[in-house]
RNA sequence: GCGGACGUGGCGAAACUGGUAGACGCAAGGGACUUAAAAUCCCUCGGAGCAAUCUGUACGGGUUCGACCCCCGUCGUCCGCACCA
């Protein structure tokens, strides 16, 4: 008998090399087999895996190896999102360039992922930094260009007058430079962006679609694409007021209110802003003021509304004798809708903030349902919902839908200029999508500045666009920009000396088509049309929140993208996604305040003394406060380094608990009990199956049918029912719980087998109900289940094997046990026939203890019977 | 401010479509084995009560034979968005 403790530092490099040598995860894209594409956001090559990875990645493994053993043909491959700052930091920090930081990143993530003994296809590996692949980003870069799907245009970046350079908003803190602290300014460059505007409603509509994504994810890309509907509207300036325009058009979702009307407001940015502002210095210094408050996020959620007269007056739309005033205000943007809006004080709570502010006229127009015209008024809160319109001439009686209509109508029939004086129109807050980066460790934008012959396109013959390796990061700004001789090229066009474009892509493309180019990655155009469309969508997408929105929305322009040219013929790239929670630790510190110290789980003892946990340092044995749970991160220094809980424990340990404790969407919290009691299940398995092994392995495996057996073979098959709807649905805490249930019930069998007190039928039946266990096991400890696989004498290796199939016998029920109510309270039980019929079941039921006693020899007013559910009395 | 999610033992959590609340794990307590410890095994474990039983899913109401689940209101926690006209 084989007793010895299960040691997974033996075991686990050895069944992951023998994975290897088998090529069991290897992916043929010419297996006919009904695909499956499982993936897991691809890591940052930080240099070191985390609890979240672990968390994640095992989510994916378990999805992989299940599907697998289902029998679909598998797709389960892993990059790097290689480029982005960190890299740039590095060379500027320590000297380092930053594609060998990179690269020697890549390695030893790699090998800490290896570790895990995830169920990965190496062979599709590639870094978004590899020049194999932004060389095909370029190509479609070009495509895109081709199509239209890029354009330039000016746009404002974070400025650092100190260093000279461009910052991302992440760099800005506080309004000032991370580096130089020097107050960030806003600089107009021209820049390359992506038409994902053009996909607007489309984008919006195909959430509908994505019936796998979680609700949250669909909510927060509708808000973020931000649709709404409304009218712009021409406004004639009053001639002679100061302005050279004879109109100003204005965007409104609530023509309904114009009656309420009574001031215009523009931004600060506007052309009759920029014009007012040239004849009065008074208010060119409030548009200054409004550009520079517009930089820092913390000043603008406080801002006061504030505004300036510009001394222009426009005419009413719908009363040419009614002038209002137009304002210079601090809250109205200009790149949204067209920069100026009207103001209605009674319906908007800025408005009538403006309006209070200013002493401008504020007049109900709608007012709720029930209300009283005749003493409805406004005081400090405006009225934003539906109503009855009031004070608005021949609206009033409407409701705001009837006078919405009616104001559209009369002013689309309005001419001034031969125009309409007003169109309906659909307005988004998505902004087309800014590409370029002012930096060096990113993609090169194809593109050439000549001259005479413009802005041309890289000829894809001259693709790739290689970054230049001898650069310097001495100086802050763009190496590329000063680079000696990179950026000089002949011009595709008329041969003169031309300038390479110096800017690099946002890595946010570089992670917008990845999963496609896993497809076939060894191919020379950026897809094979014919592979990815057989692969995508991918089936299941499995990472973290914060990608809820840029990530998935730029991913999901981008497919559309390639499918408009050619390189893909669907629409949506992710047909399942899951968003799964972090992994949080509890904090320990000493101090207080500004003295406070963070200290390492590594470093503290815990024990428990009358029910209160405390810590205490084990060097020193001073005590130590225990703090809230939150989030790994460096800064509280809670964080459990994967590699010391696989060195300790193993990674199947690592897996199932991250799997174990919490519903796989919420944090779980990792601590030292926790894993130590996964751990302990890990031995228990171990010693159960290895024990009982030699007389396992003689036996073939065969569910009982009848006899003391019956239960085991029951028990193991109804659990690998459920624990196959657990996986379906990825719910993998609840998967662990019926696994412990069901060894758990095999406990006592298996002893038996082992001291020899079991019969034939018994033994045959433990074979069966151990193997499906070390099956339903694999996906979440696959080393381990191995281990035990080969133990009972298993054929080849459970990577490989198929998953089994539960007998409906075992799985139905002959009698069923229902709970018997009285008055809604549980009294009793009923143990039945399963088709027992409802005069038997209410025989049965009145015939029980509990329920005559209740009864007191009166007939019941009421039974309910839920077949096979419960049984409830009333009397 | 707007939008959304959530609230169940000491803790993480289960509970199917409105049908036995607390499965499973952690922690704790008691016992067995051991010279001892570790490991392992057995028992107890929402609260009150000797018990029968009563009570309990944030709080207050409602619908129902029956509510953690549905409806109305209140409180709390977390997340997203941020002047989007």
């Amino acid at each position: 008998m084989a007793t010895e403790r299960y040691n997974p530092r033996d075991a686990e490099p050895r069944w992951q090399q023998e994975w290897e040598q088998k090529n069991v995860f290897t992916t043929d894209n010419d297996d006919p087999r009904e695909k499956y594409y499982v993936l897991e956001m691809f890591p940052y090559p930080s240099g070191r895996i985390h609890m979240g990875h672990v968390r994640n990645y095992a989510m994916g493994d378990v999805v992989a190896r299940y599907k697998r053993a289902r029998g679909y043909n598998v797709l389960h491959p892993m990059g790097w999102d290689a480029f982005g700052m960190p890299a740039e930091n590095a060379a500027m920090e320590r000297g380092v360039h930053p594609a060998s930081w990179t690269y020697q990143n890549i390695a030893s993530m790699k090998a800490q992922l290896k570790v895990m003994g995830l169920s990965l296809d190496w062979s599709r590996e590639f870094a978004t930094c590899d020049v194999d692949y932004y060389q095909r980003q370029q190509h479609l870069f070009l495509d895109f260009l081709e199509k239209g799907l890029v354009y330039r245009k000016q746009s404002k970046v974070n400025w650092d007058p100190v260093d000279n350079t461009v910052l991302a908003n992440e760099q800005v803190i506080d309004g000032r430079g991370w580096r130089s602290g020097a107050l960030v300014e806003q600089r107009e460059l021209t820049q390359w962006f992506f038409r994902i505007t053009d996909f607007s409603q489309d984008l919006l509509d195909s959430l509908d679609t994505l019936d796998q994504w979680p609700e949250k994810v669909r909510l927060m890309q509708k808000n973020w694409i931000g649709r709404s509907e409304g009218l712009t509207i021409r406004w004639e300036i009053v001639p002679g007021t100061g302005a050279d325009a004879s109109e100003v058009t204005v965007y409104t979702t609530r023509p309904d209110t114009l009656f309420g009307a009574s001031f215009l407001a523009i931004a600060a940015d506007h052309p009759l802003a920029q014009q007012a502002a040239a004849a009065n210095a008074e208010i060119e210094a409030f548009c200054d003021e409004c550009r520079r408050a517009g930089t820092s996020l913390a000043a603008l959620e406080t801002a006061e509304k504030k505004g300036i007269d510009t001394g222009i007056r426009v005419k009413h739309p719908l009363d040419p004798n009614w002038e209002l005033p137009v304002y210079v205000a601090n809250f109205v943007l200009m790149d949204y809708g067209t920069g100026a809006i009207f103001g209605c004080p009674s319906g908007d709570q800025r408005d009538l903030d403006f309006a209070r502010k200013y002493g401008l006229p504020v007049v109900a127009v709608v007012m709720p349902k029930d209300g009283d015209a005749a003493s409805f008024a406004i005081g400090n809160e405006a009225y934003v919902g539906d109503g009855v319109m009031i004070n608005s001439r021949f609206l009033d009686g409407l409701s705001t839908e009837e006078a919405f209509e009616k104001v559209a109508s009369t002013l689309e029939n309005t001419k001034i200029g031969g125009e309409p004086q007003a169109e309906r129109k659909v307005n988004f807050r998505l902004r087309d999508w800014g590409i370029s980066r002012q930096r060096y460790w990113g993609c090169p934008i194809p593109v050439i500045h000549c001259d005479d012959c413009g802005v041309l396109p890289v000829p894809k013959a001259d693709l790739p666009v290689k970054l230049p390796d001898d650069v310097t990061f001495d100086k802050p700004g763009n190496p590329l920009d000063r680079h000696p001789t990179w950026r000089h090229v002949a011009c595709p066009q008329c041969g003169k000396d031309a300038r390479r474009e110096t800017d690099t892509m946002d890595t946010f493309v570089d992670s917008s088509w990845y999963f496609a180019r896993f497809t076939a990655p060894w191919e020379n155009n950026p897809t094979n049309p014919a592979v990815v469309d057989r692969w995508l969508p991918v089936d299941q997408y499995i990472g973290g929140i914060e990608h809820a929105i840029l990530h998935l929305l730029y991913s999901r322009f981008f497919t559309r993208a390639m499918k408009a040219t050619g390189h893909a013929s669907l629409d949506e790239p992710f047909k399942g996604l899951f968003t799964q929670g972090m992994v949080v630790h509890e904090t320990y510190s000493r101090g207080e305040g500004a003295q406070r110290e963070w200290i390492t789980p590594a470093e503290i003892a815990i024990e428990e003394v009358d029910g209160k946990r405390r810590a205490t340092l084990i060097e020193t044995g001073e005590p130590i406060t225990i703090g809230s749970i939150e989030k790994m991160s460096k800064s509280k220094k809670n964080v459990v380094d994967p590699d010391d809980i696989i060195a300790s424990y193993g990674a199947d340990t690592a897996r199932f608990f991250v799997l174990s404790d919490s519903p796989p969407d919420r944090d779980v919290i990792w601590s030292e009990a926790g894993v130590e009691g996964a751990h302990r299940f890990v031995q228990r398995l171990w010693r159960l199956v290895s024990e009982a092994s030699d007389t396992l392995k003689a036996i073939d495996a065969k569910p009982a049918s009848e006899g003391p057996a019956l239960a085991i073979s029951q028990v193991a098959h109804k659990t690998l029912k459920a624990v196959q709807a657990d996986y379906d649905k990825l719910a993998f805490n609840k998967a662990v719980a019926r696994l412990y249930e069901l060894v758990n019930a095999l406990a006592g069998p298996l002893t038996q087998v082992a001291d020899g007190s079991a019969d034939a039928a018994t033994i045959a039946a433990v074979k069966d109900a151990t193997t499906i266990l070390i099956n339903l096991v694999a996906p979440m400890m696959p080393h381990l289940a191995e281990q035990c696989w080969q133990e009972i004498g298993g054929t080849g290796l459970v990577a490989q094997a198929a998953w089994p199939t539960y007998h409906e016998a075992l799985v139905a029920e002959s009698e069923v046990t229902m709970p018997v109510q009285i008055n809604g309270k549980k009294r009793g039980d009923l143990t039945i026939a399963r088709d027992a019929d409802q005069t038997a079941i209410e025989r049965a039921v009145l015939a029980l203890d509990p329920v005559k006693a209740a009864l007191n020899g009166q007939s019941p007013k009421k039974i309910i019977v839920v077949p096979q559910r419960i049984v409830n009395v009333v009397v």
